[in-house]
DNA sequence: ATATCACGGATATTAGATATCCGGATTATC
DNA sequence: GATAATCCGGATATCTAATATCCGTGATAT
């Protein structure tokens, strides 16, 4: 069972669009170039985070990608969904329903109880990712970055930034 | 991110073996038949739940596969990993180490927030199927299948079991 | 007008999941 | 002891999804 690779590089571009002067955006390419990723790669990711309104595109010069709302509204749940879709991991093919003791469709109106527990630990997973927001990993100490890395970060945004 | 079709199969399987009469081992091939599924793939499955000492395999006339211990000794997130493995479904490549702000390595000794939070996304999934064991499922009311089902699947071991 | 950028479709490549087959080892039964 | 049933693991084939790139189109700041 694995995520897309596409979910860290995602929930990252997310951290660092959050520390963005005001009405500024990152183009694709400086994400990145910041990140040492495939380029024409993560724009696929982040054409899927605009399509699922995480992040705002901005086109031409000085356009790029900002996020589409406060940090505390953007849980890390959203960002994870966006990229790797809402697809549950364990797939139920109503194996139950074949071979020898098979029954009639109305017998199976009670669902099975494997499908159930399965479920119930994807719940579990959604709702632990969910407790999370973007603002509250930028408030982390440390964050994704250490905070060295942080400062040289926001100097590397003027560096960047038209 | 998804599962392996193969921890519905074995999951079932598990179930199955457990309602086996004491000391009594069903073949690869009736469980096939029992669910509909390839066997020579099912049997693939089946040999990694054996090594995983989850189910005992019996060569032979009259051999097969059953529960290597009790039923309530088996979980089943252990029934999960032994066919899925225990990869976590999340990658983290370090991407805060690459790019622009790269710092020394022992600048990273504090862990990436968001590998942490991803983690115990996973964990919570973990424990939710650890809370379950395949006695359980049997003890459900209608478990994996309707009780009528489960007569049948009572009658049909008469059938097959020589 | 031009340069910058996002968008989405088409396509190539790779890795992993799915599936089959076979020869060798084990053991109950006759 | 011969036979048949069964598990085991390796080799291999096939199919699907993930990874990755490219390019034409449209939007927009300067
Ligand atoms: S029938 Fe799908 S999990 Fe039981
Ligand atoms: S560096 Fe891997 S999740 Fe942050």
């Amino acid at each position: 069972m694995r995520l897309s690779e596409g979910v860290e590089w995602g929930l990252h571009c997310a951290v660092l669009v959050a520390l963005l002067p005001p009405d500024r955006a990152l183009p694709a390419g400086r994400l990145a170039d910041y990140h040492g990723v495939p380029p024409a790669y993560l724009a696929k990711h982040l054409q899927a985070l605009s399509r699922a309104q995480i992040l705002d595109s901005v086109p031409g010069p000085r356009g790029g990608y900002r996020l589409a709302r406060p940090a505390t509204d953007v849980t890390v749940l959203d960002v994870v969904e966006a990229i790797d879709g809402t697809e549950p991991a364990f797939r139920c093919t109503e194996i139950r329903r074949q071979g020898p003791t098979r029954l009639a469709t109305r017998e199976y109106r009670v669902p099975c109880s494997i499908h159930v527990v399965m479920a119930s630990a994807e719940d579990a997973w959604r709702a632990e990712l969910r407790r999370t927001s973007i603002a509250d990993l930028v408030g982390m100490v440390g964050a994704s970055a250490p905070p060295a890395s942080l400062a040289k970060g926001l100097d590397w945004f003027q560096e960047v930034l038209p």
